[in-house]
DNA sequence: TTGATTTCCTACCATAAAGGTAGTAAAATA
DNA sequence: TATTTTACTACCTTTATGGTAGGAAATCAA
């Protein structure tokens, strides 16, 4: 049970822009990778997922790079995690393309739609901003 | 993020046993396998951790099997999956052998270790007996 | 004491996912 | 025109998932 690199460092990169959101200014992923120390190669797969929702500008060539769309408190990190890590239920059952055939006399069914709702509760709830250094 | 098969297996498992805890009797993973529609081996080899811990008693030959050691109310959910899943640590970076090099100046560790704290809250206070057939 | 039953144990294996790397095209700017 | 940076595609290694197979050891009934 866990997160992989791609939402951790998804997160990475867009607490890394709100961060810098007042300065207005395009952030390249070179700068996030060095300071973050993860390849940049990677954090450019990443960025494809992030940059197909809505929530990025981009620009490309020099003085180029990614800024927030919207201020920090706008994203839920539920979003952002759904963007980058891709599907999040705990259970596979849960999962409507998966559906389990004995999903209505299931007795364990209950106790991962309990899971599931606190876990989404938690991440509906906090925001980007949440998390930005003070 | 998502709990696997040995996890949700492993529960299936304890939760068969729980509904059949006031008979005393020992139950066989045939029956097991055949109710829940689970290959037997596939469970054989999930009871191996589960029988480890030392909340089972098996006995060999026929009218052998499996019984809970104790009252499903003293079995947490918690316990269950750490045993039959394994690890439950939501990121690697909250786990004591994989510890981040970074992680006292990580501002995204507070996030995960929040929603580690509400997983662990629903599911050391929930026990077999919350999921038993009434 | 033999046969059936069932747990216990070890080894193997196919597929998918994780966690990347490499190369290049296209856009933007100086 | 050269440089920078995103955008896109293809590839690759390692690990985890989700099993299967076969047999040994214990237990009980006939």
């Amino acid at each position: 049970m866990r997160i992989t690199t791609k939402g951790r460092y998804g997160l990475v990169i867009m607490l890394y822009l709100a961060n810098h959101y007042k300065n207005d200014e395009y952030i390249t992923l070179k700068e996030i990778s060095e300071s973050e120390n993860i390849s940049l190669k990677y954090l450019e797969k990443i960025m494809i997922s992030l940059n197909k929702s809505d929530f990025l500008k981009s620009l490309r060539g020099s003085d180029g790079g990614y800024k927030l769309a919207y201020e920090p408190k706008n994203y839920t990190i539920k979003e952002i995690l759904n963007v980058s890590e891709g599907n999040l239920d705990i259970v596979t059952c849960l999962n409507s393309e998966h559906e389990c055939p004995k999903k209505d006399n299931c007795s364990s069914i209950k106790l991962w739609k309990g899971l599931n709702d606190v876990i989404d509760d938690y991440l509906s709830n906090k925001t980007l901003a949440d998390f930005m250094e003070e």
